[in-house]
DNA sequence: AAAACAATGTCAAGCGGTTGACATTTCAAA
DNA sequence: TTTGAAATGTCAACCGCTTGACATTGTTTT
């Protein structure tokens, strides 16, 4: 691999314009520049980006930080930000946090060793801010895990708030909230839950709120846990899911009961993953802006310094109707 | 941040000594190690990774090029290999291709111009060993895209197979095979397709075969080409779909027409992601041993000129049978 | 007591780019 | 012709860690 001093041998110049052709192009002629960008070529000459890295003290990375890679969310989630972060000229690290607590300090830490230009980090870890020290930005996406770390998150209250109207618009009485315990913790979760419930009470409803402990959800037996609730409350026409896939576990264990939906269940997801166009009946939810929010986080990185971050950023929720309501 | 240098001051050693630990622990003695570690505690020292693979000339970083990260089948090897390659001390460099060929050379280049420890393909592209030159490893998964790239794939012959001797068994006798263009292109869907073809011939069956060309299926209105397909072949009693996501939409297709599933028509579909499980009626599929894939490809990576790597790899593929067939 | 070995130390040159401080050359404007 | 900005060159230190070559010291082994 040729270095950036054979180029300038080659170009008859010396490292610094090499260098200076790289960093502050305007700096050098365009004809000069042309004969690096010749010798360049013809030494098939590539930049070392980890030496680059070490000299300016920072790389090009960006951390990103979800507690799975699998869950359609979280795949979109990373889809995104990849594109932006490609886009910027960034490249993606990507840790999967599975959840704990443990992991996400460790993958912090590793970003850290790795000099990355910043990490965007969805966790439902509260206070991480506490375990970590680290100079480059930091943004939390989808739910405000600290004071000192900027958020950027959807409209959550609202988005409660437009599942609630559209559930008594359709006539609904009886209605239950379904949320899936440590996938949808903290402030978003609850903000959603917040602007449902208020909501319905507006209406005269009071929603039953079925919120599951995390490791009952962790087992991911969704069946046997909708029918313990169904048991007890067989008698619900309206529901709303904190994600779209407990909403097609919900709609599957009504359709196996003969329940229709959504003549006699109405139900709506939350999140607008693919699946919820492609289940059988396709899943009424709410959309989550992933790639505002992707944008936004990427760029909020890149522009680290020339302008100040703000606390928290949210963008608007849509409401996506399909068949399931 | 500290720095190596401080912490051989605070201990009272030679950098030699501390870079000695860090590198070939069993060279330097357990009290000195104790020492040493102290002074790392004491300073918070982290060694800076960029400085490390400088000197090295390598990181470790191991570079993952899929097509999709939204797509469930590729969420599922992100997550696997995120889970191999963390488990083995490395780092994970996603890189979401698009199908493009542009891109996947533009990511290569990237990938060694950051000193990759090894790159991981899943690529359509055909040749493209051509277009890159790296001396890292490079792994191809799921297709054998170059003779000079070593490949770690699934059985695909049989998972054809599989699929074939169940629909035959269940008694089916007009069958379709559907095939999604760009994703499914290259030696492992033709492996696929053969497996399944020449088996249904066995049983003196003849295939429809149903291949949409990339750009139809680009454009992902699924549903309008399933009904063009079955005003021809409307009297279709068995689907094999090679994937999981065209088997949901052919089954949402009858669904909605009012075929019964798998009364009138049974489907059966390929990869066996969540979306299998959960949808109604829950997918009849063949299992993809990503996990089995991903270990083994970071480990080629890992353990890479301890072992020769052969040209390629396969693992078996399990019929998972749920309700569609 | 001599020989052998283990544990460290010393020194310094890399790895490949970046950058500041200044000197020099060139070409055009005043 | 003088002046000055623009374009390059020169030099060398620096980023933080690795490593080879050898010297030194203390502890065993025979």
């Amino acid at each position: 691999m040729a270095t950036l001093r054979e180029v300038a041998q080659k170009a008859g110049v010396t490292v610094t314009t090499v260098s200076r052709m790289l960093n502050k192009p305007d700096m050098v002629s365009p004809a000069t520049c042309k004969r690096i960008r010749q010798a360049m070529q013809a030494l098939d000459y590539q930049p070392n980006e980890i030496a680059r890295s070490l000299s300016k003290k920072t790389s090009n990375f960006i951390g990103l930080i979800v507690p799975s890679a699998r869950n359609a969310f979280f795949a979109k989630v990373i889809e995104r930000m990849e594109k932006h972060i490609a886009a910027n000229g960034y490249k993606l690290l990507l840790c999967v946090s599975n959840h704990e607590r443990k992991k996400e300090i460790e993958y912090f830490s590793m970003l850290k060793a790795n000099k990355v230009a910043g990490v965007i980090i969805a966790s439902h870890t509260q206070d991480i801010s506490e375990s970590i020290s680290i100079d480059a930005p930091v943004i939390s996406i989808d739910r405000i895990i600290s004071p000192s770390i900027s958020a950027v998150c959807s409209d959550n209250f609202n988005g409660g708030k437009m599942a609630a109207d559209l559930l008594a618009a359709k006539g609904c009485k009886r209605i239950a909230y379904f949320t899936g315990g440590v996938m949808l913790r903290g402030m978003s979760a609850s903000l959603r839950q917040q602007g449902f419930e208020q909501t319905l009470q507006q209406y005269g409803i009071q929603p039953i709120i079925q919120a599951h402990r995390e490791d009952r959800f962790i087992s991911m037996r969704y069946q046997d846990l909708i029918a313990e609730f169904f048991e007890n409350h067989g008698d619900i026409d309206g529901a709303f899911c904190s994600n779209d896939i407990l909403a097609a576990e919900i709609i599957r264990y009504a359709l196996k009961r003969g329940i229709d939906v959504p003549g006699q269940l109405k139900v709506i997801g939350y999140d607008d993953i693919d699946l919820a166009a492609l289940y059988t009946p396709s899943i009424t939810t709410i959309h989550q802006p992933v790639n505002d929010i992707s944008r936004y986080a990427v760029e909020s990185i890149v522009h680290y310094g020339e302008r100040p971050l703000p606390a928290s950023t949210v963008f608007p929720v849509r409401l996506i109707e399909r068949e399931s309501a």
